[in-house]
DNA sequence: TAAAAAAACTGACATATATCATATTTTAGA
DNA sequence: TCTAAAATATGATATATGTCAGTTTTTTTA
């Protein structure tokens, strides 16, 4: 099994704080396990017991809510650490994680992160910054949820994934999304969804050949987002 | 000027995890203010240099959308603390204060909060635990404002809003929200927030006498709420 | 207290979006 | 490869909600 101490990954989280003597010991207590695709890693009201580390893959965060709807609430990607806040908080899962390709992921024991919490006020601090900025950005889509209309949001949906995932030479975006998944992202129907990215399509905003798709002119696709 | 190792409000919040010693320093370094009613306690885009700490009064706290309409995020009241999240990702605010009614704060400045941050991992911890409770609200609103109606979202939050503010004897709670304001917390238009309230009037399940109201039968609001 | 301004309210109407039904295409399984 | 199931797509329709316009009531201020 690999070690977190030779781990690229851990560069883009809090984990990079933590001292070599410290990356030792987690790497000790670590499990490795690969999720496939359409699988959970956990779900809501599980006991997580520790946090995971993605080496590899995107899930889906998501709950139900009392209509019987699903709603995402982020996607997770290489580099992220899912599951700290039901740690820290010591409460079950809130939310439900599902992978939307295969993924490579460690989990970290609480007891292990707990104990770097308390001696290592670096990490801590950066712990704390990282979840300062989960939670602004949690307030942003609130107004957005709240205030825009659903062609407003889909655009937006569409522009930010690009910045947040791989983009291949010719622009195809390394994300594996149902039309129903980009429903529950923005909070509508799927057929919603469907058609207004069919719209989308024949403005020549964006490209879909199946799950793939490109962003084809972002300034329009802004311009959208913003109410017109 | 009142001591802080005195003040029965910190016992509502992460500061009563600070040591005499402490809270001696802070409350040397502290500055009380009174907030008039309708007068912000800050606005987006300030630069805050530290935190605030509620000893009396409510005030909103909301953003605009790019659509230019406002949104409340959340109530703040007595024995809570506000900017610690601007402070620890140490950028503007994200987000605009506003009283409510006559309010009395103290403002702690952010290097003394830092210096307890860096040296008292009881505090740290407390305020982590706060934030992933503030998140994991956030994410309960979000799924609400995707998938739920104005009038489930409307129910929920008389029922919310009668769960965390003082009722007197008589059923009135202790709150000063304008048509617009529950508008802005629902994220509807106030003519829209208007008409629902009228309705719940009609049907006796809350009682308005100008701004004062009063929650007649929770039971069927939470039904509402549900989607029924 | 009167006048002006703001807030609350009501109605008419427009429209974004959900829902239901059905067709077509794609994917997965045997 | 064939079949069944799932996903995507499209149309018709209902409905929740926004918008605009105007009235009444309350609050502020001069």
């Amino acid at each position: 099994m690999s070690k977190c101490e030779q781990c690229i990954v851990k560069q883009f989280n809090s984990l990079k704080h933590l001292s070599r003597e410290e990356l030792k010991r987690v790497s000790a207590c670590k499990t490795s396990k690969i999720i496939k695709k359409g699988k959970p890693l956990f779900e809501e009201g599980d006991r997580i017991n520790g946090v995971f580390c993605i080496k590899d893959g995107v899930c889906k965060v998501s709950k139900m809510s009392e209509n019987g709807r699903n709603q995402i609430i982020s996607l997770i990607k290489k580099g992220d650490i899912i599951g700290e806040r039901s740690l820290i908080s010591d409460e079950p899962a809130n939310l439900t994680a599902i992978a939307l390709d295969d993924m490579e992921v460690c989990f970290i024991p609480k007891e292990e992160i707990i104990k770097d919490l308390e001696k290592n006020p670096g990490f801590t601090m950066s712990v704390l910054k990282d979840m300062a900025n989960t939670l602004k950005k949690a307030d942003n889509v609130i107004v957005d949820m709240a205030q825009k209309t659903v062609k407003q949001r889909l655009a937006e949906t569409l522009i930010r994934l690009k910045d947040k995932f791989d983009v291949t030479d010719d622009g195809i975006i390394n994300l594996q999304l149902s039309r129903e998944d980009f429903a529950n992202i923005v909070g509508t129907a799927t057929e919603s969804a469907i058609r207004l990215l069919s719209d989308f399509k024949k403005r020549g905003l964006v490209e879909f050949k199946g799950k793939e798709f490109k962003i084809l002119d972002t300034k329009s696709l802004e311009k959208i987002a913003q109410g017109f």
